[in-house]
DNA sequence: GCATGATCATGC
DNA sequence: GCATGATCATGC
């Protein structure tokens, strides 16, 4: 057995060898007699306590304060097509927002406590219990200049909400990489801010899962990937938030008609066409949501045509929901939630004219936490609920299935609708659909209204 | 083979 | 004319 000096003062070199000794073994193996402890707390706390011998706090020094450097255990998974994901957002400390208004960057919660993490990542596995989750990789994290140019302007973007006293309208997807996520007992644990009697909800500051997702494939296992990078200029970055560098780089071409572009660029044609002119006017050979930045900040490009008269044709898909897993989900922690929570999206907006079409402007976009919670809830339950009631369909007309999912003209905001390759491309139903009898359904998605889209085009031309 | 972005086709 | 069900096209 080791002996039990204190943890806080193992050096950096101390701390990566015994982690090194976790390596390819479970937590059940790691805990060897113990194995009952990893039930009494988090598989962190366990670490933390069993084999680095620290002690648990909620101060704003690292764990490692000689070291300087935090611990952290995090999950990651192995996806169907055999790469590997982050299983969620890495959560840091818990901000205190009335002792974070006075801070700097430099002297700020965050920075003091994290600004070196020491990362052990376990394999969740759906089948297996605690016990038999392997640690796989670790890893001693230091931001990169690219990475940390990004994540002050982050920060910065969270304090500037805590000091206006609008710590109750932060949203994970105002930033690319840092965020606050919330982070309670329930989904009512409130605290106490700064400049407002309002109580927001407790958040604690977090690597997206996005973010951690990119440091897993391109700096933590042993098969390293490449990414390309848009901006590789971090003295640009310091001037401009990373918004206003790409607006700039589209902009020139405002009003210029696609057929221009595609010629100026010696684009070839193709259905996708919009996204490989915007993914050249910004110098990316491939498709700009593999790119570096958009991948760790989650940001989902998609281009909007516009009629002549100004109205959007069609309305905007999203990722197929399976039947099976959306009955199984709370609310609060469902995936869809998650998705607009923590997703940002890049509207790129051309214009129908002459035959043509003109590139017109680009927008930033995110769901407000607010209509996420309100509109978005109202059509997420229901669908939910005409799943699980086996009441998909109701009636068959000329062969053609007619639903009770909620319609364009249900509702202002979104409607749910076919979204597959056939009607035959299904996802397997929880319940058999009463009418038809139907044990597997075409897959579907949540729309967002063209008439939304458009009101939100306009509302942020108009500011 | 399938996810994803994009668009078509029919009937009210 | 448009809502709704359905399908296309591309790329990984």
């Amino acid at each position: 057995m080791r002996e039990k000096i204190d943890g806080r003062y193992l050096t950096e070199t101390e701390i990566v060898s015994i982690g090194k000794t976790l390596l390819h073994k479970t937590f059940g193996q790691i805990a060897e007699t113990n194995e009952t402890l990893l039930y009494k707390g988090s598989i962190g706390n366990f670490v933390e306590k069993e084999i680095f011998n620290l002690s648990p706090n909620s101060r704003s020094e690292p764990d490692f304060i000689e070291a300087g450097v935090e611990l952290k255990v995090t999950p990651f998974k192995l996806n169907q097509d055999k790469s590997y994901s982050a299983k969620e957002r890495l959560v840091l400390n818990i901000i205190n927002y009335v002792e974070e208004a006075k801070q700097s960057f430099y002297s700020s919660s965050f920075w003091t406590k994290n600004s070196k993490l020491y990362l052990l990542f376990y394999l969740w596995e759906s089948n297996k219990a605690q016990k038999d989750f392997f640690i796989m990789f670790d890893y001693l994290l230091t931001f990169s200049d690219e990475d940390l140019v990004i994540i002050k302007k982050d920060w910065h973007i969270i304090h500037e909400k805590i000091i206006s006293g609008k710590a109750h309208e932060i949203s994970e997807a105002d930033t690319m990489y840092l965020a606050a996520c919330t982070k309670g007992v329930n989904k009512e644990s409130l605290r106490k801010q700064h400049n407002s009697d309002i109580l927001a909800k407790q958040r604690a500051y977090s690597l997206k899962s996005s973010y951690m997702t990119q440091l897993l494939r391109t700096r933590v296992t042993d098969k390293k990937e490449e990414v390309v990078r848009i901006i590789s200029d971090v003295i640009e970055l310091e001037k401009k938030s990373f918004e206003e560098v790409i607006y700039e780089r589209i902009k020139p071409h405002f009003g210029t008609p696609t057929k221009q572009i595609i010629k100026q660029f010696g684009i070839e044609k193709s259905k996708n066409i919009n996204e490989v002119i915007v993914a050249r006017l910004l110098g990316v050979q491939g498709k700009v949501s593999q790119t570096e930045e958009f991948l760790k900040a989650n940001i989902v490009p998609k281009t909007i045509r516009l009629k002549g008269n100004g109205k959007i044709k069609e309305s905007m898909s999203f990722p197929t929901f399976r039947f099976d897993s959306i009955v199984e989900e709370d609310w609060e922690d469902s995936t869809y939630r998650d998705y607009f929570e923590s997703t940002k999206f890049m509207l790129v907006i051309f214009k129908e004219k002459n035959d043509d079409f003109i590139l017109q402007d680009i927008k930033f976009w995110n769901m407000p936490v607010s209509v996420i919670d309100n509109e978005f809830k109202d059509v997420w339950l229901h669908t939910q609920s005409i799943i699980k009631n086996g009441e998909i369909v109701k009636e068959v007309r000329n062969g053609i299935y007619l639903t009770n999912f909620i319609k364009k003209s249900d509702r202002s905001l979104m409607h749910v609708r076919p979204h597959a390759q056939k009607r035959d491309d299904t996802y397997p139903l929880p319940v058999a659909d009463k009418k038809t009898g139907l044990l597997s359904y075409t897959k579907h998605c949540f729309w967002l209204n063209n008439d939304y889209v458009s009101k939100i085009i306009n509302q942020m031309k108009a500011s």
